[in-house]
DNA sequence: CTGAAAGCGCTTACAG
DNA sequence: CTGAAAGCGCTTACAG
């Protein structure tokens, strides 16, 4: 496959034998052009296969109709559903994804992907990287702030930052009200990692509706793993140590809930009737858990969709220069799905 | 967030009193600049935190460092977990990714997306997505080859084409060899939806260890779900039905196995006692599925990492323009995990 | 209706 | 050691 030469404006032109700029006028559907000339320039386009240079262009346009998305851990099913989201709205918009994926969530020096992304010219960035520990703490340091728009995605609300984001609090507290309502008070909560934002607010919303109903919340009540499924497993047979009375369990995802019901079937304790357990997330295999988990669902793709949408409202504001775009705070509220496993018959 | 004009190589050369030419040199680390001038210009590009154009360079260059990957449901495991590879080891060999997601999996009109591409002048392509029914027909279309080099993940054979794709075949076949060793002879399959190449191949595999181990494959030991668990759980009950003696099934991936599994308990029938269950795909939660899944496990981050080190080596080979590059076929060895499912002790 | 000129942001020979 | 000139592939005024 050796390398072959693009074909240029300037092939076009010379085998048509007009300028340049005659071709550039019949790409761009310019009318003055004879209709004898336009046809004959066509022709040569589609023998030669010209596809014009979007690169040249942009260099002229200073528009390169490019997005740049940041993501991490896209082998996590949270970060490839929002990534589905953003990739089908930016083609819908005509827009192109440059993607760069960080080696992991803790990366120190942002300035170098960001400088990638910039040197090629994207217009927006979208910054898909979950909020854990100090990580978005750069925000701080920027120079004098992006020289594009920028939305961030799932994070603490912050002073002239655009944020999308799914209110893992209210979500929190769905769960957590449901149970209630389900006549279980003593119920305990497997968060994530605690540096993690969506973690810590789902934590929020479980305490907060506690607190709310009157009981009381107290530190052996919970404990949190690392999402993964296998981490589910041993804090909840922690758990069950800790908080013997415990009758129901607020999970905060839905693997870590498959790794509770795990250890509770091992354990020969009865999902519901004698611990009732309730996910987050809403994964479609959830419905299939044994029992049939009762989830919080959230939709990623409509995050990434949403957040797409508005970061290219802040481009086109930055085009029409005088209305400056004011940074926005966009919140998607998650759902309650109930299902067996936290629907016992109580008496 | 008015528009803020790029800083350019002239702003640094204005300020720093040289030309533009002495900056690129400073900027490329060219030997021929003053120590003094040096120092100065570089002041200068840090106070103006100037970032050169990847665009205006790789006009010069030709040579763009970006990899064009297409995709197509990245909701689903298997891309999200292949696109990760991909990321990961375009930005280890420094390159960029141009990522476009099909629609469907369906789609009929190729050239646009590939002239977007093209456009932008990715210096290869790889093609990550399924191959279903004849949506790669448009290969042998294509008026004189592609411009850039071009890989494909998971699909048959053709000549002339680089192909980097998991041993379907032989991972149904280790599944299926697995069974006949724990006592079983009654192997049914739940294969998933046959216009994929990935579920026919396994199906393959399935039929062929039964044929070499003299057992008949009959049209009711197998049916075909379409990935869900959903469809596992119906199809499942459909072969319960079609082929009572079934002591063995062999499932199409993981979700549809654990339909598989649901469906078992509501019936009543003891895995792996009455019924065995192997899956396929390897996914990390089914070594909590009830019981724990015995699975064919694939990586498909190597298998996207693979397929871009074979990209660049590729474009490498063009570039030196002698050695053609031969189009190679790099297949990847699925594993068996084996676990409670299938290891009933059998008298 | 069509072409010569200038320029997008950069680099590569070529002079001096 | 440094700058004027030409060019990557294209488009936009400006002439004619």
């Amino acid at each position: 496959m050796a390398i072959k030469r693009r074909v240029t404006i300037k092939d076009v032109a010379a085998r048509s034998e007009v300028s340049n700029q005659t071709v550039s006028r019949v790409l761009n559907n310019r009318p003055d052009v004879s209709e004898e000339t336009r046809q004959r320039v066509w022709q040569v386009i589609e023998d030669l296969n010209y596809q014009p240079s979007a690169i040249a262009r942009s260099l002229i346009h200073q528009r390169s109709l490019t997005l740049g998305v940041v993501t991490a851990g896209l082998k996590f099913l949270g970060p490839s559903q929002t990534l589905n989201g953003i990739a089908k709205q930016a083609e819908e918009a005509g827009y192109t994804l440059l993607l760069k994926e960080l080696p992991g969530f803790h990366t120190t020096d942002i300035q170098p992907l960001l400088n990638t992304l910039l040197s090629r010219h994207v217009e927006g960035i979208i910054w898909a990287v979950p909020e854990i520990g100090n990580n978005r703490d750069w925000i701080q340091h920027q120079p004098n702030g992006l020289s594009v728009p920028m939305i961030f995605l799932t994070m603490q609300t912050q002073p002239g930052i655009s944020i999308v984001t799914v209110d893992d609090c209210f979500g929190g507290r769905l769960a957590t009200e449901h149970l209630l309502n389900q006549g279980y008070s003593h119920i305990g909560h497997l968060s994530g990692p605690l540096d993690w934002w969506e973690a810590r607010q789902r934590q929020e919303g479980w305490q907060a509706a506690l607190l709310d109903a009157g009981l009381q919340v107290l530190e052996h009540h919970w404990t949190c793993g690392n999402w993964s499924t296998a981490s589910g497993a041993t804090e909840t047979e922690r758990l069950l140590e800790s908080y013997p009375e415990m009758d129901a369990l607020f999970v905060g995802n839905d693997q870590m809930a498959l790794g509770a019901l795990h250890v509770a079937r091992r354990k020969g304790i009865r999902v519901p009737d004698d611990l009732a357990i309730v996910g987050f997330d809403g994964i479609p295999e959830s419905a299939y858990y044994c029992p049939p988990l009762t989830t919080v669902s959230q939709n990623m793709g409509e995050l990434g969709s949403a957040a797409v949408k508005e970061l290219i409202q802040a481009i086109e504001a930055g085009h029409h220069d005088h209305a400056a775009y004011e940074p926005k705070l966009l919140s998607i509220r998650p759902e309650l799905i109930v299902r067996e496993s936290s629907t016992a018959v109580r008496v």
